[in-house]
DNA sequence: TTAACATATTCCAATTTAGGAATATGATAA
DNA sequence: TTATCATATTCCTAAATTGGAATATGTTAA
């Protein structure tokens, strides 16, 4: 497609499963040179770049220099949005949860007491 | 790309801003036609179509035959794996916010009180 | 300066994707 | 059956995306 994707939103830079591991990379241990990415990646340095870039460009991550190194670190309160729209169906599937589990409560009932109660 | 996108999972399917939009609106009004969704979002019928086919793929709606209709509703537990994937990082986002409204009342602090307390 | 290191960018090929148009399939009504 | 309505699928094209290789840029050390 084409039309639609003109911009690189928050939603599409989580897509990439790479990118949501560089995510959880920089939540568990803190800011981190390239370098570092790409041992814990195990990808080519170019492509941790290029998917950094992509990060970086929905802001999701910002960047620091070091001497040589560029320390990235995660901006979370990005994610805070994908969160919020995921939370408003929160309601419906905690229902739809409710009435699975109630109905394995009345299969177990009706187990244990073939008559109904 | 292509090597890692082989399958489509949850995260490409609402990656796309249209399907989120069938999401809310089956999220808001419930079981929905085809024909229901073509007139909402102003979209031709077969790209209706073709994005139902992706959120049915991942599961995230389900399809119900009714007469020459087919109703499709929201299966929300499936949006519940983004959640709970975002919410490992809402900790990390709350205590920026909190750092900086903190900073944020420090400066206005400052601004009343140029000495400091 | 120059060499070495860390990272970014560019070019390429393969793949995916969305939309558009046309067409196929399925179901009901006549 | 046949016509009609509702939806799905196929074919095509343009654009986007990723990985890979090569190369460029920037920074520090010698």
């Amino acid at each position: 497609m084409s039309r639609s994707a003109i911009r690189v939103d928050i939603f599409n830079a989580i897509a990439e499963p790479r990118r949501r591991q560089i995510v959880e990379l920089l939540a568990k241990r803190g800011a981190l040179a390239v370098g570092a990415l790409v041992v814990a990646l195990g990808l080519p340095q170019p492509a941790v770049s290029k998917h950094l870039g992509v990060l970086r460009k929905v802001g999701v991550v910002a960047v620091t220099k070091q001497g040589k190194q560029r320390m990235y670190n995660l901006e979370a309160e990005k994610l805070k949005s994908v969160h919020d729209w995921v939370k408003t169906f929160e309601e419906l599937w905690s229902h739809q949860l409710d009435r699975i589990k109630q109905r394995a409560e009345q299969r177990a009932r009706e187990q244990t007491n073939p008559k109904g109660q």
